[in-house]
DNA sequence: AAAAACGTATAACATTATATTATAAATATT
DNA sequence: AATATTTATAATATAATGTTATACGTTTTT
């Protein structure tokens, strides 16, 4: 048993424009191409496949009965073949893909949101999964290679995980309309009588907080600990207390009712963007990466990692 | 913007072999090719996709994320490919093929049946449709094409229809034990006290037999009426009278209980065997139809048409 | 650190697929 | 019967796909 060759591509497109336009000439027209082209197509298909392809009608080549059996699975054949073409040209122009982003909690909800917008809009075939945990989940995450790409702060480093570091101005906050209104920037010293609410007592930016009053002689007035600069703007807005959170946050929280100063002395908030060392990120999670450190730089004290 | 070329089904078969065996080489040898020459498929293949296949990780070649969004297409269009080349390959060894009869109520029950059953034997893959209906509705499924393959009687003719006519004897049936075992043929004279279960007064058959049973000066004592052969068997078998019946009902009705001997003079039954004129019929249908012919040769008096 | 082994890429070339134009043959139409 | 239309064939050019020979670049081994 002589192997029978496979049919081509080509010659089940010709087989469908015949079929579609009742003559050889029309699907030859149909399809670009001089009809000799199309006509040799079938030809050598019909060889291939060992039985008539048309039957002859007043005129019009009608697809025989063995062909019709044929007809689905060559529309399908050819309807996916399209569609794997469209899809490497979306990928190509940077259109598709998709990107899993981890990040703390506080990034998915006021910052990420408006960069993934706005990405998308030039991107419009890419889709993205925004999975929102603590530090060390996300850390996990990436040496694992579950993500493509990662927001934390408090990070040092791993072998496995590649590391932006940059480093985010903080203001302090407060209720619009409050005394603090009236400074140009804000300093522990004009915070001596206010509640302030800043995050966990464990962690870098709390202790650097409190470095910084402790320096400036001052006693902090803990009134309330979150885990977010998110939760802070949200308890601040309600007027219980005021809050040093980054300014990311508070541009955010202007429009819902917060005045924000300048803090200093400087008291950055530490930002490492993340992603897996081994795993070579695609084009559309490289172009994000850029389009995301861009986003920060109006925020950021020095860019140099 | 210049069109980009489609992938070719080769550049995808080499894709495919690279990622499952993780190399280039391994792939070449699974494709049954030189190693350069998968190279060079998967290198045009990179260049027309304008975005990387691969990643290298300790020495594998592991797809990139831009080529995972393609894969499951990619294996659906292989697999979509080997379907049509299996399917023609069955279809040019008349293994495949779809055939539709109409046929009368009794062929349906009767002899079809077997017929099929045997061809089926040798044609695994063929599927059939089998309409039972009036002759009037056959003639016009045949003009009509909507089926390829009728078997009918008391047809005189139509121009839009191929017909092949033939005659079955026919036979008288009683039921085992009946007096009318002792002859070895039956004619219109040993029937005279019996109770005759026939067709139709309208159709051709009945027609007939009255005709015959006029000439030999012997009454029809017609008792009921049926419209087909079968019919008429289960009734003779439940002992309300006999019947002059095609061979063909005969033979079916020997192992329930029937018992049978040739009618004389010869009423032979006039079968017609019909097909769409204008459609070709495809080479499966054609085989089926030798293949009922030749089924009937034993049961039938003359072969001409 | 040099050598060997392995995987991949390139070059030169042969074959097949797919297109072209020109033209003959077959069909349908007037 | 003459004409127009459609299809098939011939001669030929270009692209796709294969070959072998060989160079290049990593790893692995010594």
């Amino acid at each position: 048993m002589t192997q029978r060759k496979a049919p081509r591509i080509r010659q089940l497109e010709a087989l469908m424009a015949v079929i579609t336009n009742g003559s050889v000439t029309a699907a030859a027209a149909d399809l670009g191409i001089s009809q000799p082209a199309a006509s040799r197509l079938i030809a050598d298909l019909a060889k291939e496949f060992d039985f008539p392809l048309f039957d002859k009608r007043d005129g019009q080549l009608v697809p025989s009965q063995e062909v019709r059996l044929l007809v689905p699975d060559i529309k399908r054949v050819l309807e996916l073949m399209r569609q794997i073409s469209d899809l490497s040209q979306d990928i190509t122009n940077r259109k598709a893909g998709h990107i899993r982003i981890a990040c703390l909690p506080g990034f998915a909800t006021s910052h990420l949101p408006q960069v993934v917008a706005a990405f998308l809009k030039d991107h419009p075939g890419v889709s993205l999964t925004i999975e929102p945990d603590r530090p060390e989940r996300i850390l996990e995450w990436m040496i694992g290679e579950q993500y493509d790409f990662g927001i934390t702060d408090g990070f040092i480093g791993h072998p496995a995980v590649d590391r932006h570091y940059l480093e985010i101005r903080t203001v302090c906050v407060f209720p619009k309309g409050h005394a603090l209104e009236a400074k140009t920037q804000i300093g522990p010293a004009d915070l001596e009588n206010e509640n302030i609410i800043h995050t966990r007592r464990d962690s870098d930016f709390f202790l650097k907080l409190s470095r910084c009053f402790q320096d400036a002689q001052i006693p902090l007035n803990s009134h309330i600990e979150v885990r977010q600069f998110t939760a802070a703007c949200e308890l601040v807005c309600t007027g219980v207390g005021v809050s040093i959170v980054s300014e990311l946050d508070a541009v955010k929280y202007q429009k819902l009712g917060l005045g924000f100063r300048p803090f200093t002395p400087s008291l950055p908030h530490g930002l490492s963007l993340v992603r897996p060392i081994l795993k070579k990120p695609s084009l559309v999670t490289l172009e994000f990466m850029e389009h995301f450190r861009d986003s920060l730089i109006p925020f950021s004290i020095n860019q140099a990692p």
